[in-house]
DNA sequence: GTCTAAAATATGACCAGTCGTCTATATTGT
DNA sequence: ACAATATAGACGACTGGTCATATTTTAGAC
């Protein structure tokens, strides 16, 4: 079918087009760079959507939701334990942008956070919510590991994920300052040795 | 003096350029919108700045050393204890961020970072300059902490001074996102309660 | 299966506007 | 009058977005 064609095209310029605004930031990437990159004429973009703010829209959610999806299933995996989930996803974590992104980069969602959510009011609540969904998972974790006594009953889950959360976009960003992975393997002990045991 | 009026000039051009790129980001500030909101033609621009490169460089450097100014007097001031001064440095960058800036654009650094330091070697490299030796009362004043008790022996000082300030930025981050302290006060709470003590 | 006409889709030239930068001219101070 | 500085606006390149045209697919007639 045309249909299925399209879609196939779609998905290209969508996923391109996200690398590259990962890179080089929303204002720092033009339409027209990225359809060169997915090989595509410049009005099919149009065709797919509707405005450069619809693209962002849609990266961020596709970006989201590819995350969302492992880190979930390990984070619920009943067969390991609460507090190895955690470590386990830290060090996936890292290794991803230590080997995949070669410590640059960063977060896709951060960075748009960092570029937009002040100027552009659909963007900002798009993105809040983004990374307010994705400590759910982690939260129930965390209640799991008091629970069994694995992690200190000293903390409000709420807060601790968020802390969690919080304190690993600040450390990938320092990673992409530095190109170095040194402050990811910091952000591990800290959290994993000081903070939760 | 021609000299000091043009120096003024070039200073409030510095100074409201900065304001705007710390909200729009480096992309999405024009020359123009500069220029105006300064009061000042185009042209004198670059009479002023070899070019908008130099110009961002000039504004970190400005930015920076007005931080950097404060928070060194504070954190070597040797009438106050070493954790209470690491809780005021705390206070008054929140007190900032909530009231002067109504938890909008986050730190100006942080957002060049995330915008350039990949894509732009010499702006990396002046970012990360600016990021580490910013550490460097941070550090003094921890070890003194150590030192008098007040805070966990358990640390190496580097890594924690590193933990602290990334973990800071991730908190702001997500102060612009929510438009909200929360972040910072989780942060206030986590870093002085949980991890020092 | 072949032909054809209509419907759907793909395309890139084009729009008005903005970008960062530079230079020819105007203004100023001596 | 001369040197130094300030300024307006032109420059080519690019921006996000549109649209008339070209191409392809589809459906019905034979």
């Amino acid at each position: 079918m045309r249909r299925a064609k399209t879609e196939e095209k779609r998905l290209e310029v969508l996923e391109k087009g996200t690398e590259i605004m990962w890179e080089k930031g929303y204002n720092g990437t033009g339409i027209q760079e990225i359809v060169n990159a997915a090989g595509v004429p410049k009005g099919s973009f149009y065709a797919y959507f509707s405005s450069k703010e619809d693209f962002v829209m849609e990266a961020i959610n596709h970006y989201d939701a590819i995350n969302r999806k492992w880190e979930f299933d390990l984070l619920s995996d009943q067969s390991i334990s609460p507090f190895e989930r955690i470590r386990t996803m830290i060090q996936k974590r890292k290794y991803f942008i230590k080997e995949k992104l070669n410590c640059k980069r960063g977060c896709f969602v951060s960075n748009m956070c960092e570029e937009l959510a002040d100027v552009n009011e659909k963007l900002g609540q798009l993105i809040r919510n983004k990374i307010e969904n994705g400590l759910i998972p982690l939260k129930k974790c965390l209640q799991e590991g008091v629970e069994k006594g694995e992690i200190r009953n000293v903390f409000d889950i709420d807060e601790l994920a968020n802390f969690i959360d919080n304190s690993w976009r600040g450390a990938i960003m320092r990673v992409k300052a530095d190109q170095s992975p040194k402050a990811m393997d910091i952000y591990e002990k800290f959290i994993l040795e000081y903070l939760l045991k």
